[in-house]
RNA sequence: GGCCCGGUAGUCUAGUUGGCCGAGGACGCCGCCCUCUCAAGGCGGAGAUCACGGGUUCGAAUCCCGUCCGGGCUACCA
């Protein structure tokens, strides 16, 4: 092991990542620019019967759109590869091998229907219900029959009796656990493929993993990997960091069950990555009693898994959507129009040409402080691309406007400039002639030039839309 | 059942060598201001018996014990 940071993201590929694993990959990469280490992208890929080539492409998909580029892994290459599991499968089962050689490791014939039904027994008569050692010490002879009924092993791994694991974890402190509180682990199936316990371990000493930092449902596996560690004769042990989880609002574990749990889904209704990026890290961590706002720079800076709590964390929405507010707001009008283009585009605005997109670079400004989700904007703007109807609301506002709305266009109609100023100039004036209130004035306008009663600010919205366009709006709805 | 972890306002949290905390910040919520709608912004407000019960102490959110609640693991899932 050398003194370089080496931290790893180790995801299944089985689909858009879900957001704790997002927060898990956070945190290792921001650990690792920080220390000026290498973040390593490894597949686990070795159980998972619905592996998929979409599944797969959409988990890197996910970790580049969160800005967390990895260093070593597939498509960045590395001197520890393959980084993917399923290309790896000859180094577990030498491991495993090795380890039944120097007598760490047993052949365990058991059936899984076996398995189940002593666990129930076990269970009834509240005994522990964790593997029982029953292939613990069969002989040559044993093994032989068993084989010869046609039985293929899996391979247990021999936890050593009455013995203590400890480890220091960075957000826990010392965790010990007594051997007996683990039963022999299968660390290669029946079918030779091996388990997580077995090629996270051997996975993380071939490619030098100095720092796990993952979640706390992985607790539990770390005596197990230790003890393997020591087993295989190596004696480095890397810095061990579990974070805790994340809950629903309903207090539950994260699911489906109760809404979005995949980061793709986030990035689908018009979450900024940085915006995910903070929320998460505040998931956990806090830097001070007032900072909320980061940069992905003073998180580098800043972060430290010293300051990561223990207590289990709530994903609200709320939060998150007052952060995407924050960096949107932080757009410029170019970069703003670039990123709502395929939102335009998903609701049916023909927003992906030229000409669309010098119409939402004009109307950004406008709208950029209106916004807490890209998938917003499409509404505020549609009026712009084509032509409208008015909604229930609008259109009462309309009822007997009439009058009104031709003077208005006959207002508009003198003007010679067609500046937002211009027409606020001449609505105003009009309205004092009328002894309109402003809201008065100006809403049956909105609602006969954009359909509907909120929108983006009036004057700037009529000198986009145009005279023509705005005069031929004023005259449809006063017939 | 066993082992382990957690419990500060609706949410994320600050607080960890006991006193500066009759508990600070942020989101959300309510109100006011600004105002052409909606926002944004500014100002102000409500909201926490620091899970509960004991104890130690001049003094506890902070230390000790117990209880309750929630969670993780206890798989040939990861």
């Amino acid at each position: 092991m050398n003194d370089t940071v080496r931290v790893r993201i180790a995801p299944a590929p089985s689909g858009s990542i879900h957001v704790g694993n997002a927060r898990s990959a956070l945190y290792n990469w921001l650990f690792a620019r920080q220390h000026g280490g290498v973040f390593v992208l490894r597949v686990e890929d070795t159980d998972q019967k619905r592996v998929t080539d979409e599944a797969y492409a959409a988990v890197l998909e996910d970790l580049r759109w969160l800005g967390l580029q990895w260093d070593e892994g597939p498509g960045a290459g590395g001197d520890f590869g393959p980084y993917r599991q399923s290309e790896r499968l000859g180094h577990y089962e030498s491991a495993a091998r090795d380890l039944i050689a120097r007598g760490h490791a047993y052949p365990c014939y058991c059936t899984q229907e076996e398995l189940a039904e002593r666990r129930k027994l076990a269970q009834a008569a509240k005994r522990p219900p964790g593997y029982d050692g029953h292939c613990r010490s069969l002989t040559d002879e044993e093994c032989a029959a068993y084989e010869a009924e046609g039985r293929a092993p899996a391979i247990r791994f021999r936890v050593p009796d009455d013995a203590t694991v400890a480890f220091d974890d960075v957000v826990r402190g010392t965790v010990p656990t007594r051997t007996e509180q683990i039963p022999d682990f299968v660390i290669l199936r029946s079918d030779g493929s091996p388990t997580y316990m077995l090629a996270a371990t051997v996975d993380d000493i071939a490619m030098d993993i100095t720092h796990i930092i993952r979640g706390e449902d992985l607790l539990p596996a770390t005596p197990r990997q230790l003890l393997m560690r020591e087993a295989m004769g190596i004696t480095e042990v890397p810095v061990f960091g579990h974070l805790p989880l994340l809950i629903s609002p309903d207090g539950r574990p994260l699911s489906k069950r109760w809404g979005d749990v995949a980061v793709d889904a986030y990035r689908r209704q018009g979450f900024l990555p940085e915006a995910m990026v903070n929320y998460l890290v505040l998931l956990g961590w806090s830097y001070d009693d007032r900072t909320n706002v980061f940069s992905v720079d003073e998180l580098i800076e800043k972060f430290s898994l010293q300051r990561v709590g223990k207590n289990p964390a709530t994903f609200d929405v709320n939060k998150l959507e007052w952060l995407n507010g924050h960096y949107i707001r932080s757009k410029s009008a170019g970069d703003l129009a670039e990123e709502l283009v395929p939102f335009c585009v998903a609701a049916g605005i023909p927003a992906d040409t030229d000409e669309g997109r010098a119409t939402l670079r004009a109307v950004a400004p406008l709208v950029v402080e209106r916004l807490k989700r890209l998938s917003e904007a499409p509404p505020m703007v549609r009026f712009l691309f084509e032509e409208v109807t008015p909604d229930e609301r609008a259109a009462k506002v309309l009822e007997d406007q009439r009058d009104y709305l031709v003077e208005v266009a006959q207002a508009l109609e003198r003007l010679e400039k067609w500046t937002s100023v211009a027409i606020e100039e001449a609505l105003r004036a009009l309205a004092a002639g009328r002894g309109l209130k402003p809201k008065q004035a100006f809403q049956p306008i909105r609602a006969a030039v954009t359909g509907t009663l909120v929108s983006p600010p009036l004057f700037e919205s009529l000198e986009l839309l145009g005279k023509k366009r705005t005069l031929a709006r004023l005259s449809a709805a006063s017939k």
